[in-house]
DNA sequence: ACGGAAGTTCGAAATTACCGAACTATTGGA
DNA sequence: TCCAATAGTTCGGTAATTTCGAACTTCCGT
């Protein structure tokens, strides 16, 4: 398969940016990603037990078609890392608030959702 | 007419005010309300000749069940404003930070469009 | 080559958004 | 008081999007 198209950090628009986030399961998994330091497989960062994995890879395919994750094969997997760089150029502390809010409002990640595997 | 329905400060979820927020129309809707000093009716808001206003209707309720604006009748019209206070209480800095981005990326509203009549 | 792991794609069903038409409510004027 | 205009809402059908199971592809280890 060819290569993942992803919008050039131009074409990344704040609606766009916005819609991608405004949802339960896509914001849970940048929450994920954003705590990872070296990028995380679709399964690692979307560990939901009650979402089917095509519901997922839609997920992934909206986040990075806003432009919020980039997507990179590896063998058998996919790893995810989220454009901070372009986010940030393009709208400068955007992602932090939305981040920090997120731990604001409904607390850090629980340790049994961690995406390290830390227990 | 029965009041409005309104989420109290601490039921408007991110996830909510994202999604309300990833949306041309409404995203210019708050945009130009976070100008206007004390609120403008839902003509002024939405000053879009292009968008039937059934439509319009609905995106400002969407704007008040996700806690981004409060809508008050007064006459004929609803006066709308941005719920600031409630959500610099509940997500700090970030109402600022999407309407600086917002205005860092598509620049400001243009006169032609601008809600306070100015020329 | 085989089997498993990781995702994608397809197609249908469910949900949601859009928009024209009809409706309601309020105000100002004849 | 009655009429018309203004400002929005509601309703119903259609269009667009999202969801999700099943089948498929790709890659790696054995």
């Amino acid at each position: 398969m060819a290569e993942f198209f992803h919008p050039s950090r131009d074409d990344i628009t704040l609606t766009g940016v916005l819609g991608a986030l405004g949802d339960q399961t896509r914001l849970a998994i940048v929450r994920r990603l954003a705590l990872a330091e070296q990028g995380l497989n679709c399964s690692r960062a979307a560990a939901f037990p009650d979402v089917p994995k095509s519901t997922l890879s839609n997920h992934f395919r909206m986040l990075r078609e806003a432009g919020v994750v980039r997507m990179v094969k590896r063998g058998v997997e996919n790893i995810n890392t989220v454009r901070r760089e372009d986010l940030d150029a393009r709208f400068p502390g955007l992602l932090d608030s939305i981040l920090a809010a997120a731990t604001a409002a409904e607390g850090p990640i629980p340790l049994a959702e961690r995406a390290d595997g830390a227990a």
